[in-house]
DNA sequence: GTGAAAGCGCTAACAT
DNA sequence: ATGTTAGCGCTTTCAC
């Protein structure tokens, strides 16, 4: 019993081949009669089209690749969720790679990127070396970035400085002055722009800012956005015996481990360090986790509809869009005080 | 500029594309010394091989379909994270489908099982109707179900009624008399199995079942697996009035809502009600839910295993593999009680 | 070990 | 409106 082909149909049908093809991709060049009998007659038969024959006559794939390097996590989850609500309302499926290390990206580069597999791509979170880019500006077919910024690429990107920012803003708005930074691998750069922010807060309020109080990790699974790297994280901080009132970690994954170090060493948040995440992924709702929010279906959602531009044919200059996060206040980082009280007073252990 | 072909390849080495194609393939029918040559010119040439031509010629795809119609939950995309670790290991690519509601289901079906498309699929929680079922008898390729049973498929599933069992014994055997099921979609077989699991545990310790104790959502979205679905829900069944000790949800989603309906009333878990989920999501554990865990890595390992050894010709009969659910007690379902403490005493609000 | 040639199932000129 | 035919880029007999 073999497969049922448009000469199959064909031939039932009386007509060429030409005509089959014609019924099925609605040409405006067949008879709406025939074309009806066609289209029963292959349902009679139970045709169905040849996915890989179709996209090499038609010399285009209906497949869009989505590389996504640390799908483990809510906050890819949420994002890939926007992607695929926009990808199933246009003619294209969803390949999707996924990889627990950063080191496998590649791998999934080159057979994202391959020619023939899919009409374009987007790229999740990966630093970009420059064998990297050779590979993007090789392959013929758009591409989009996905919190991630080249140049080069259209992309869609949180403002991670001006989360970092805010984060730390909102610490020293409520009095703290000894704030902590997790950070993940130095080689994030989410997790470095955020920092960024963190330092351009201090240099605002006019404040020093304390190298001991800036810890990062050398774990590369997931880049250090792993609950266990903010464990340990936070308690090397508390090792330090280094004066601190709060910290700002820069997810919340970390911030969930930060706040369990905190916690096994019977302080508690935010009675005696306060605690600021990033991300807003859906935990934080139930641990009353302070927040940076970033707009996670959006962002997928906005990128998808980039590439689905391009491969409509949009040849407009290189697009980013880079969108605000927000911060979300719960209780972990204190109770909310009298509006103006700058005053200095410190907040240590 | 065009795309480089095999026959580029072909003319600057001085050999014919069948060479070519053999080097690629790494066929002992070609001396080392020309397929390394044909290699190099490759690299040099920057040449990517054509998935559609090749899944063509080979009457074969690399590709796998996900059917998957509730990616936004933290269960699936464990499950699909096992899923993605067995592919990633071998030859193929992963194509996902999800979307918000089962009527989806069948338009990722016409399309994951697309002749061609892939070499075979899983297929996740979805109702079984007998149209779907043709659908999947057409499909020449391997199917394997997840969370989902049918004979004539193989498939991978949590044991759902024993979990039912479980959950209900526990609170059983803590002294709770008036137990709440908190139902999902009705035409949800796993939460039906769940429930029979409950009923069982009640006629094992011949205890009557009161019908008023038992809800089930009409929500189509996601089966009403959801925490709006479990917040109604709960609040429906306290509406009523009726003596309740203690809820089994059916899922720790809904658990969560159930929750919050009830602290909403003054109420407190597990002080006034205990509650029992079912999935063991990761929030779970930080807002100590007891539950019922699925190993949701493990299934999606051992379904993709599965779907792999189908692809390799293994001509065995249907397997059905059944993974038991495994209690994971936490504070929600109340303080460790004296272990045979079986009186009879009532626990009402 | 290598080449010639015939497909894989479909689309898209080009005819009629 | 329909048919003929030449590919799309590759694999795979079958010769040599």
């Amino acid at each position: 019993m073999d497969a049922v082909t448009i000469y199959d149909i064909a031939d039932k049908a009386k007509v060429s081949i030409a005509t089959v093809s014609r019924a099925f991709n609605n040409s405006s060049r067949v008879s709406a009669r025939t074309r009806d009998r066609i289209l029963g007659i292959a349902q009679e038969l139970g045709y169905q089209p040849h996915a890989s024959a179709r996209s090499l006559a038609k010399r285009k794939s209906n497949l869009v690749s989505a590389i996504i390097p640390m799908l483990t996590s809510y906050f890819f989850l949420e994002v890939l969720h926007g992607v695929q609500e926009k990808i199933s309302e246009s003619e294209y499926d969803l390949l999707v790679y996924s990889a627990p290390r950063m080191e496998n990206v590649d791998g999934m580069l080159e057979n994202g990127l391959n020619r023939g597999r899919s009409a374009g791509a987007l790229l999740f979170s990966s630093p970009l070396n420059p064998e990297r880019i050779k590979r993007l500006e090789q392959y013929s077919n758009p591409v989009v970035l996905v919190d991630l910024y080249h140049e080069k690429f259209d992309s869609v990107a949180t403002d991670n400085e001006q989360g970092g920012y805010l984060a730390a803003s909102h610490l020293l708005e409520k009095g703290y002055r000894r704030i902590g930074l997790l950070a993940a691998n130095l080689d994030s750069v989410p997790s470095q722009q955020r920092m960024n922010g963190y330092c351009r807060a201090h240099r605002e309020w006019d404040i020093a800012l304390d190298e001991r109080l800036v810890v990062s990790t050398d774990d590369d699974q997931f880049h250090g956005f792993t609950e266990e790297a903010g464990y340990a994280l936070m308690s090397s901080l508390l090792d330090k015996d280094v004066a601190i009132d709060s910290v700002f970690a820069v997810s919340d994954i970390q911030a969930l481990g930060a706040r369990r170090a905190i916690e096994d060493r019977g302080m508690a948040v935010p009675g005696d360090i306060a605690l600021v995440g990033f991300d807003d992924i859906m935990i934080s709702r139930y641990v009353e986790l302070t927040t940076l929010r970033q707009p996670m279906n959006e962002m997928g959602r906005m990128a998808a509809e980039l590439l689905l531009e391009r491969l409509r044919g949009n040849e407009k200059p290189v697009m980013h869009k880079i969108l605000a996060p927000t911060l979300v206040e719960r209780t972990s980082s204190g109770s909310r005080r009298t509006g103006t009280d700058l005053s200095k007073s410190s907040h240590n252990i």
